[in-house]
DNA sequence: TATTACTGTAATATTTGTATTACATGTAAC
DNA sequence: GTTACATGTAATACAAATATTACAGTAATA
């Protein structure tokens, strides 16, 4: 899985956690002291999260740090 | 875990696992595709690996993504 | 001792992750 | 149609990941 694939892949995912655990992209932003734009660009495959935001992200949604690399 | 210790941890489970493959930091730069200097930044817990090359580490040692997170 | 191989480390530069600000778009309810 | 909420998106700025270059230190060995 080449860099771009990659970052779909996380995108997906922390979309569809957030989804399932009734978030907005800002209330998320807030729980993970991060910012709903970059949340936005994550989700969109813009950007990919660095080690350190996924440690929370799956920290946060209590998620094996693997699942987002399916 | 804290930011400081995540770097710790996942520096220890890289040179672990280049050490087991019987490999300098030069020759697993090659393999990966990254500079010796930052593997040994990596490995002394000074940087934390990205998102990126944790993917590219564990893929070239056949290990879940997971390990470098205990 | 001299040499070779491996690693540490600092300085500088580039790239990328992230925050902030601001505005646009979409969507549902009223 | 307008209000309110959620998301997209661009511009700017800063921090952190990474590369490059250069040199020092350490250990093994001829």
């Amino acid at each position: 899985m080449g860099i771009r694939k990659l970052k779909n892949t996380i995108g997906r995912k922390v979309k569809y956690l957030r989804i399932e655990n009734n978030l907005t992209q800002e209330k998320l932003a807030e729980k993970i002291n991060m910012s709903r734009e970059h949340i936005s660009c994550i989700e969109r495959g813009k950007n990919l999260a660095s080690t350190e935001t996924l440690y929370y992200l799956a920290k946060f949604f209590n998620v094996d740090i693997k699942y987002f690399f399916d």
